[in-house]
DNA sequence: AACAAAAATTAGGCAAGCCAAATTTTTCTG
DNA sequence: CAGAAAAATTTGGCTTGCCTAATTTTTGTT
C-alpha cells in the first residue's frame, strides 16, 4: 500500500504543512522534481487511499492517516541517517542520498533494531527530532542565528540535511551541532556574524546564519 | 538500468547454473512466484539488454555481463545478512526477507563500509561465500552430511538460508555453521544419523543430513 | 507415428508512475 | 474590469511489471 512514490509525497506534504506553507501542487512539484501533471495524478490517488484532502486548485492538507505515514517515514529516515553516521562512520553531508532510498526499504523490526542499537536516540545528525513510534514528535524551540541577538550564549541546534555543500561548509570550520559560542556582534549592512567558540574566533555570513537554527541558553 | 525485478530474475538464473540445472521459464516462475507469461517477457527484456542468451523454448543463459550483475547482487545480500545478524543481533533464520529487499537499496558506499566494518567477511551466517568486489566466488567444497561416511570427523559449513522453519530447528539443537562433531553411525532403513559433538550425542534425520553441506577434516 | 500433457510463448489487459501538450481556473496587473 | 500570466487539471501516451487466456512447440506415452 505505502509505496516509496507515496511515502515521498507523504513528506512532502507534510515538511510543507509543517513549515507553514500551503501545500500547493506546484510547490511538491518543485521538491521532488516531477512535473505538476505528476503531481496531480497521485494527489487523486492519496486523497482516494484517505491519505490527504484535497481542494481543486488551491492545494491538499494530510489526514490523520496520512500525516502517521509521514511521521513513520520520517522516523525511519532519520534513524537511518544517524545509524550511518555512527555506526558505519559516514558523514553527516552524504547520508541523505541513501536514507532516502532506505526508508522505504528497512523492516520494522530492523527499524526498532537499529533505535535499540542507537540507545534509543532523539535527534538525527542535522538535530531533526526522530518521531517515536506511536507518532509523536518534538518541536524544535530554537531560533535563527541570524535572529539572535549580539552578545547571546548559544548552541548550535539544528541544520537542513539536504545541502551537502553547506553541511561541507559547516563541517569545514567545526561548527556542528551542540557546538556551545556566543556571538559577538554583527558587522552591518549584511556583513558576517562574529562567532566566538571557546577560544575560537568565526565569521558567518548572514545566509549562512540564516540556515542555522541555535537554542539560547 | 538494475531494478529490483532484473535483480532477482538474474540471481534466480544464477542459483539454478550454478546448481547444474537448466534456467527454464518453469523453474525461474516457480522460484520467483511469478507466472511463465511474465518470465517469458522479462526474459525477452534481460536478452535485449544484454544479461542472458535466450533459446526459445529451451531456457536461458548468463552473459558475462549478467554473471557480474548476479555476483554483485548475491555479494549485496550476503553481506546484509551477515551484518543484521553480527551487529544487529538478528537471527540466522530471519535476515533472508530483508536482505532480499535491502540488496536492491544499499548504495555501493554503504555497501563497502559494511564490509570493512565486519572485517571483510568471506562468509555469511549460513555458510555461504560472499562474492568480492572483483566478482570472484570461492567454491563451497564440502560433501553432503548424509554422503558423510561413518566414523568421519567434520564441520558443519553450510546451510540453505531460504527455509527459516529448518534454520530455526537446527538452532534449537545448536548444529550451526561451524559445528565440529563426529558421524558416529547412521541407523538402516532411513533412519537417523547419529551424531557426537564434544559430549554431546544428537540425532539427525536423513532428510535434514541431505540439506547440510559439511566440510571433512 | 499419434495423441496427450507439459512447457513456452503470444495476445490483451491492468496498475503505478511518470511525461508533454492542451485546457481550465485562479490570480495578478494595468 | 479586462487581459495576461501563473497555477492546476485533463488528456493521451509511455515503460515496467505483473496477470489470464489462447496458442504454439516440445516432450512423453502408448
Ligand atoms: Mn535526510
Ligand atoms: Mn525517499
Ligand atoms: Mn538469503
Ligand atoms: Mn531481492
Amino acid at each position: 500500500m505505502a509505496t516509496t512514490a507515496n511515502e515521498d509525497y507523504i513528506k512532502t506534504i507534510y515538511a510543507l504543512e509543517s513549515s507553514g506553507q500551503r501545500a500547493s501542487t506546484s510547490r511538491i512539484a518543485q521538491r521532488l522534481d516531477v512535473t505538476m501533471a505528476s503531481v496531480t495524478g497521485k494527489i487523486k490517488h492519496l486523497a482516494a487511499a484517505g491519505y490527504v484532502r484535497h481542494t481543486p486548485y488551491y492545494g491538499v492538507t494530510l489526514t490523520p492517516k496520512g500525516r502517521k505515514l509521514a511521521l513513520h517515514t520520517l522516523r525511519r529516515h532519520r534513524l537511518i541517517e544517524l545509524f550511518l553516521v555512527k555506526t558505519l562512520g559516514l558523514r553527516w553531508d552524504e547520508v541523505h542520498a541513501d536514507a532516502e532510498v532506505l526508508e522505504h526499504a528497512i523492516s520494522d523490526k530492523v527499524l526498532e533494531r537499529m533505535y535499540e542499537y542507537l540507545g534509543r536516540p532523539e535527534f538525527d545528525p542535522h538535530g531533526a527530532p526522530i518521531p517515536a513510534e506511536d507518532g509523536s514528535i518534538k518541536e524544535l524551540t530554537g531560533v535563527r542565528l541570524s535572529d539572535l541577538p549580539s552578545g547571546a550564549r548559544s548552541r548550535v541546534l539544528h541544520v537542513s540535511d539536504a545541502d551537502g555543500e553547506f553541511l561541507r561548509y559547516l563541517a569545514s570550520i567545526d561548527f556542528t551541532i551542540g557546538t556551545a559560542f556566543t556571538l559577538r556582534d554583527r558587522a552591518p549592512y549584511g556583513g558576517p556574524l562574529r562567532i566566538r567558540i571557546g577560544r575560537r574566533e568565526l565569521d558567518i555570513g548572514p545566509d549562512a546564519a540564516e540556515r542555522i537554527l541555535v537554542c539560547p541558553s
